[in-house]
DNA sequence: GATTAAACGAGACGGTACGTCGGGTCTTGAA
DNA sequence: TTCAAGACCCGACGTACCGTCTCGTTTAATC
């Protein structure tokens, strides 16, 4: 407040109370959807839990959803490296691990499901999360094409759609589970196809 | 009602009243979620639009749930045919063109939707579905091993997970179109991998 | 539930669940104004006192002003008599001071408070229980007039108005008090004028 | 502060900017009033119709109530002149005119609604504004009785109260009009009475 | 003409109450 | 027995105002 060596001298300082509610209530989100799931995160559960008027809450994010989504969009960002060792088997089982990893989060669960449950009413701001992550992604392929592992006319969106929808669909339907020999499976089937060599 | 010279001796007597209630439910859940979606299709609309008093369908169906699943197996069962031309290639394209097609159906997308809505606390009755589906696609890569087009230590499951994952990701979430480029890209992936050859 | 001899045939039996709940807010109403005052007396608690869900309200009455409405409606029905002594200044003051009975009630003055308060973009509901009930009382006057106690021209609305109107004055805007003497002064003055004789 | 010399010794310096703000708020609040009503003219919108801040208008008035108040005393100050003909009747019709007519007004209406919805737990400062002007008026019968056109034990606030009772209650409870008949019946009942001579 | 205290702009937040929606249960009368 | 009809319970969502608080900026009177 009054530190004169502050190191950011023209960053205006304000905001303050609204930033430090903001974060509060997110961390708080994410919290109870671990803890309660989907429908136990109430925004009234969000606000006593966060010490904060719900009213508030509905005057910032103005429906549940956009809480949520906001929550967990702020909580998962940055959550999902793209390696570069330089050998794209080893990059897609290091990308693949650790989208598996996510997904199996309480966050990942709840943000996966909250994706499809996109209403037609609704102007769509949640497919994106997912198609960003795996849009990145296909770096991994063109280097791949690059170095002259992979076929030249290899679609790079194809390839990551391939190895990455299985774990999708075992989160969200089968419930079976996603473990290092399934994503060996995807990434080598996927490399080296299924036909007799 | 107790019609003594009914033509079908097997079948329960009485439910005559009931049977014509049931299926104009059905029909109605169905047509509903096709015209509103599933949020539009309430217990109460459909109680409306099938000239039915709500306590009849929960007295019958117990919840929502049940009735929208009941709706939707009815609806569905025996709409995937496994093809089997001897070509395992083939088998996979047809099989795949028919399950984008049930994807992309007002009742294929609810029934996606409402199987990844199952919630903690409740006991799964859904996964099954896709599950099941999957799961006896698998005898047109075992074809295709016994014939020898695929290698010996193929996984079946693997394959089909590989092959079927990515039209679920995109239904689900991205929303991107599932057409025949796609399959054909994709069973030629998985075919014969991204390796230069 | 069967009983055949029933002394009321033809009456509809029905209702009673709905009747008794109607009773018992209705009542809880009356009682909340008296004691908390019309601001008081909100929905949430009406409900709590009369342990019945708010919604079970809103379902019933829409809006808490028809609550409310309705409330001092049921209960100050036909508290309001007419009397005919034969002496329309006899008539004349104990109608006044019945009327000042009822202003200087609890629900009076809820009731008086609440027929000010019509908004314009409401249909209204309310003015009209005054009215009604100065409208009955215009017979005084004519049977006044009849008994030749009255000048023959006499306008009755304009009597009626000219000895009741100061009541609701005081009780909506001055707020000085409604006794007897003010009552047999306005009678008197009404009937015989300001004018020395 | 202590300026000696100054021309005005009693007023206040300082406050230039904030009179043209009272003034432009105050206007606001009255036309809001006269075009939305009462409960059209919340803080907001009188904030928002004057290019104030709300915040500027709770500094200053600190509640809704005050604020409102605040305008329609300042613009309905001094708008009732007591007439002095020198014949009672005249007097008392002109007075009357002149009420009927400021009670018709926006402003005179809903200053009459604030007068009425004084709640339990305020204390009030309305009230006054219409016995006041009840008050003054009584100087009309004064007079009257003076000059010999009263008897000598008429009660002057009976008087007033009689002929502008009526005005009061059809504006607040029926809606009926209030028309020049009207007023000079009443004057003329209360002036020679209902009995016949 | 620079300074300084009061007033104002701006934006949250706390808090109360209203009204709506939808899922699910219970009771009663009638077929 | 089954079903129609109508309430009711219950929990959650979203909205509208009123009023308070904090901080930065302008304005206007004073030095």
């Amino acid at each position: 407040m009054h530190g004169p060596q502050s190191p950011e001298p023209a960053v205006p300082p304000l905001r303050r109370r609204g930033e430090r509610m903001r974060r509060a209530v997110l961390g708080t989100v994410v919290e109870l959807l671990s803890t309660q799931g989907l429908a136990g995160t109430t925004v009234a559960t969000v606000a006593r839990a966060a010490g904060v008027h719900e009213t508030s809450i509905y005057r910032r994010w103005r429906t549940r959803e956009n809480l949520i989504l906001d929550a967990l969009a702020t909580e998962l960002d940055a959550a999902l490296p793209i390696p570069d060792t330089g050998v794209v088997r080893e990059d897609l089982l290091r990308f693949l691990t650790s989208l598996g990893r996510l997904i199996a989060t309480a966050q990942g669960r709840a943000l996966l499901r909250l994706s499809v449950e996109r209403d037609e009413t609704l102007e769509d701001r949640r497919g994106p999360y997912w198609s960003d992550r795996l849009e990145r992604a296909k770096v991994i392929v063109r280097r791949g094409v690059e170095r002259g592992e992979l076929a030249a006319d290899t679609d790079p969106g194809l390839v990551i759609e391939a190895v990455a929808g299985p774990l999708f669909v075992r989160a969200l339907l089968s419930g079976a589970p996603l473990d290092d020999t399934l994503v060996a499976g995807l990434v080598d089937l996927t490399l080296e196809g299924a036909r007799p060599r």
